[in-house]
DNA sequence: AAAGTAGTGTGACAAAAATCACACTTTAAT
DNA sequence: ATTAAAGTGTGATTTTTGTCACACTACTTT
């Protein structure tokens, strides 16, 4: 654990103002994760609120039988809106949080925030930006689970991929039916028509996304 | 357009301290929604953070064909979360909020949300509560229809219905339908189902829930 | 009372998606 | 180099859900 200066905080949450970093830089610690450590799982107590400042979360829906379902993924700049709603929670099925690549995390202790939200008005700010854009995040989600069908779901899971990692995407089959809760052969189908469509290029391990 | 009582307030938002409800009261007004009036709208600006204190007001997501996915009630006691992340949105599809019975809501003008965070401990402890309960409620609905099938959507369906209005659910096919976005007769027909399990009891215009 | 309308029931069919079975291909492991 | 493992392709089948057609019932309106 080591802290954050306030200028590199501030470039990263560009909100902050000058005493807000300096406070979080002061209070705050920062945490390494590797790949594939869970940052965040259901039923659990939170006792910071956590900002990425490296690598990249990936937030997902359990099932009660176990499935997954993709939500988003969380970037340098992003705070985890979960994690600030700090009071007490136990339900059944939550949300999860894995690191996808090693992830650097500032961790501010969950007593701060009486006094974050009092006496820094660019906090708060930023929590609400923080929760409107998840919201908003979420909604979308819905929609597609809602109204679409499963070849528009999976474009558009593609899309959200692709702005996010970039065009190439490392991923099976399998991985995407399991991100959209459907099947391999379903996926494999649907690849197929979307490579008719000129909108990817299926490889082995790699979809190139061209949308 | 009046304003409510300090004690009023606190009857209804147990959270909010003595001089919270008295701020409020004093800076707040209060409006009456008749039965189907709509409270918000997509692409629209906000220039009130919106309080229930009675009635019922009903959040569904529309589609880009015009379909609607009933999210969840505001009740008495509670806030519009997305009315409360102020800044300017116009996102294509977006909430709709509809009162589906006489409504009255405190709608507080958002030029005092500053000063109600950085003042009012009780106010921000309030938003996240109001946050963090939408959040749940949200992901809730990913779970269902993201994992579940139809009969079982309709059953959780009817279960909130119930919880909410009672276990007398004036509700046609039709509109329920229309709340899970599935079909008149696909809704019939897993009643009938339901009904066998004596899950429910139903009859024209009524299901009668007995979960 | 007759006619109209909204709500419901049900069979037949179509579409979407999941599942099963198995072939094949590329990469990794021994 | 041979085997094993992981990833992909594809037809056949089943399940789930949506759609169409039409009958029927219970309320409303005139």
């Amino acid at each position: 654990m080591f802290s954050l200066e306030p200028q590199e905080l501030i470039k990263q949450f560009p909100l902050f103002d000058q005493e807000l970093a300096s406070f979080i830089s002061e209070e705050a610690e920062t945490k390494t994760f590797n790949q594939g450590d869970v940052l965040m799982r259901p039923g659990q107590f939170f006792k910071y609120a956590m900002l990425v400042v490296r690598g990249r979360v990936k937030l997902f829906r359990e099932g009660d039988e176990g499935e997954e379902f993709f939500m988003y993924y969380l970037e340098p700049g992003n705070a985890c809106a979960l994690s600030m709603l700090c009071m007490a929670r136990s339900q059944s099925s939550s949300i999860m949080a894995v690191a996808v690549e090693e992830t650097e995390v500032v961790m501010i202790p969950i007593q701060h925030m009486d006094n974050l939200m009092k006496n820094y008005p660019s906090w708060y700010h930023f929590v609400i930006e923080t929760y409107r854009t998840r919201f908003e995040e979420v909604l979308n989600v819905i929609d597609q689970i809602a109204f679409k069908n499963m070849d528009q779901r999976l474009e558009w899971y593609l899309k959200r991929q692709a702005d996010v990692l970039g065009p190439n995407l490392n991923l099976t089959h399998q991985q995407i039916a399991n991100d959209i809760n459907s099947s391999r052969e379903v996926v494999s189908r649907l690849l197929k028509k979307l490579e008719n469509n000129g909108t990817v290029v299926v490889e082995r391990n790699n979809i190139h996304w061209k949308g």
